[in-house]
DNA sequence: CTGACTGCAAATAGTTTGCATGACG
DNA sequence: CGTCATGCAAACTATTTGCAGTCAG
């Protein structure tokens, strides 16, 4: 992780923020998850180490971090509102698996070119692009093709 | 528009679909509007012909038409669900104006070799992807660079 | 200490469902 | 005519707000 929670510490205090347990646990269970979690999700598991957490507080503290730019929404499939970290300052795309809801990072994006043309052909000025592709990862791939193999009389 | 009334008509017909003066006052609201448009605003802009339409039947309408493709939705900006029309088997995507939420589709996207590197790199089985555009139209454009020269001190 | 944070309960907003009536084909 | 669609009211789910007690700094 590229954030350490000392480093989220500060700055958070640093836009009059307090760093309770509340926001560190809930910074955790986003930053231990390769998924992207709804905030039922980020309840559920904050809840195990906090009981006594309070879904609000859940939903305070994702505005805030992601006010900071520390968290950062997935759209594609259903839900459009589950968070992961983001990555210091970098400018990145999401590959989610529809299965499992795994999301991979990655960078590598052409899409200055056309974003260009694009603006000169319909005189928008661009601010910035969602970019999302959906679909398997491979441990789900795997899973689906035995389930495949042994049920092939049950399709619905 | 590439769907006609008629076209949509027997499009649901044929899939065992009504075409109710409810469904063709929805397509006509969201085909009459260059905006993607939510249920709601779907809703006030329906009701002026139809005064006794009821919320409901626009949630249940969108369905259907989303499920045969003759709708689309867009995802960027705020609100989760807003519609627009599809123009026939386009795979396409949308540039969507911050300010007035104008849409403008377009069809031009250089993916597929992005897809297969990530595809290679990542082991995903890529499905389908979401790109949007967020930027400004060139009408908002204009029009904030007047107000921009104009209300230079009052910058809130 | 003090202001920000928390959890609770209640208020809202958005969406879905059950049901009796009404309209399409 | 039968089936699907509609509109209403109510049920749900997701999210936000008001408030008094609590805690970080």
């Amino acid at each position: 992780m590229d954030f350490t929670q000392r480093k989220i510490g500060s700055i958070l205090r640093k836009r009059g923020y307090k760093f309770t347990s509340q926001r560190r646990a809930v910074l955790n269970a986003i930053a231990q998850s390769r998924e992207h979690l709804t905030p039922a999700a980020i309840y559920e598991k904050v809840r195990r180490e906090h009981p006594s957490i309070g879904l609000v507080t859940i939903y305070r503290t994702l505005e805030i971090l992601e006010e900071l730019g520390l968290i950062c929404e997935v759209h594609v499939g259903g839900s459009c509102r589950s968070y992961s970290m983001r990555r210091p300052s970098e400018h990145h795309h999401h590959m989610v698996c529809s299965d499992c809801g795994a999301v991979i990072d990655f960078v590598d994006c052409d899409l200055d070119e056309l974003e260009q043309k694009l603006s000169q052909e319909t005189g928008f000025e661009i601010d910035g692009h969602l970019l999302e592709f959906l679909g398997r990862c491979q441990n789900c791939k795997k899973l689906a093709r035995v389930a495949g193999d042994r049920g092939k009389n049950e399709s619905a």
